[in-house]
DNA sequence: TTATTGTATATTGCATGCAATATTGATATC
DNA sequence: GATATCAATATTGCATGCAATATACAATAA
């Protein structure tokens, strides 16, 4: 019997699938409260209704799909309540990430941090939005990743993905993080003096300024 | 067409199933490294392949099971290290919903949290193990739920779970929490108190002796 | 004995079938 | 014209079928 470690590793149609869907989803493809009808989608992707069904479970978790009892999968309507629930978990796992990364991470993941933070800086010297979105989530992705926690890596993953669907969806946070650079200097720079306390009060400052946006947006519609 | 709002809920045979077999596992029914062959799991539950195999992918991603192409679902072994990440993830949802309960929680609620910790305090002065269990991890629940974060409350649960795993396993971390109630008192009385800053600074506290003590035993062990 | 090969059986991954429910659309009613 | 009713159709939820792969096991060789 081959050991798990020598088993060469298959890719599933599930995985597939999904990867597919989400991408969709998330750049808008499919629209918020679209239901998505399992034989449109079967014919798309050119595969049955029981890896596509066995996707949908993913999804669900992923909060991307919502299924109804009889009606079938629906993509969610991300909201700015939403939105604001989802940046108050990034807070918490990216003031927690930045701390952790200060004491662990190796000098060349600081390095490719900062690589990336000044990537995001010339994009908005050169007044280019969308490398800005791109290199200002790679930034958080990346000290999430030098955390060295992989737990904390997938749940960052599945919150921060949130995030990216509303920017798509409706450019609707532009405005709100196209003033955060300076603070980016900050908690970049606390991090790359390994200023564990520092880093994670700066990250912690930044992402609150995005969520109190949001908390008065919401205040505003009601 | 009825809207959304009053289409009558119905439960789903996946719900059911995940429900069972996600607290079967946890509860350690189901051992680390069991094979869970679809047969014998559809007998049990008196389900078809379908609903089961799409309960799978649930599971999968909260991390109780593992599917290996061509050979099916296995339940994960959970190691020391895995408790050390999301001991680490539990540290950042916990302090900073603590903190926000601070701010935002009902008297109503703080008093629930209250009444579950002098259970915990009356179950150590009774010596009986499994109630402090109960009503620790019961505590540190209701601080999530007081935070009011639906996404919150819903990460935790699946970082929280396989801690609760571990403890239902082996004990393996009895004795790691057992000395903890007077760092409960501590950011239980800051909570009471709605002192969002020493809140969130004891309850990252408490939750750092209990990952400096995993950390420890994975050092140990190498 | 232990290791190896070949074969029978079991199991999975995906496709399809079927009954119950939901949707559509035409007709009738106000 | 708007609304209600009901039959025709489409879709879902779950069950089952089938081919490919994995597992178990007996026969054989070292």
């Amino acid at each position: 019997m081959p050991d798990s470690a020598s088993v060469i590793p298959r890719s599933t149609l599930q995985e597939e699938i999904a990867t597919r869907l989400r991408a969709e989803i998330v750049e808008g493809f499919w629209e918020p409260g679209a239901r998505l009808q399992e034989r449109i989608l079967c014919e798309r992707y050119g595969v049955s209704r029981s890896p596509l069904r066995e996707t949908f479970q993913i999804l669900v978790k992923e909060g991307l799909l919502e299924l109804l009892p009889g009606r079938g999968a629906v993509v969610t309507r991300p909201t700015m309540t939403d939105a604001l629930e989802n940046i108050e978990v990034l807070i918490a796992l990216e003031s927690m990430s930045i701390a952790l990364a200060c004491e662990r991470a190796s000098d060349a993941a600081l390095a490719e941090i900062e690589s990336l933070h000044e990537k995001m800086r010339k994009s908005v010297d050169e007044n280019k939005v969308k490398n800005f979105y791109k290199f200002n989530n790679a930034v958080h992705t990346a000290i999430v990743h030098a955390s060295g926690n992989s737990a904390m890596i997938a749940a960052h993953a599945n919150h921060q993905r949130h995030i990216t669907r509303l920017q798509n969806l409706s450019g609707a946070l532009q405005a709100i993080t196209a003033d955060s650079l300076a603070e980016h200097d900050e908690f970049v720079g606390a991090l790359l003096a390994r200023d564990a306390d520092k880093a994670s009060e700066k990250l912690r400052a930044h992402l609150n300024t995005t969520a109190e946006k949001i908390r008065l947006r919401i205040l505003e519609s009601e």
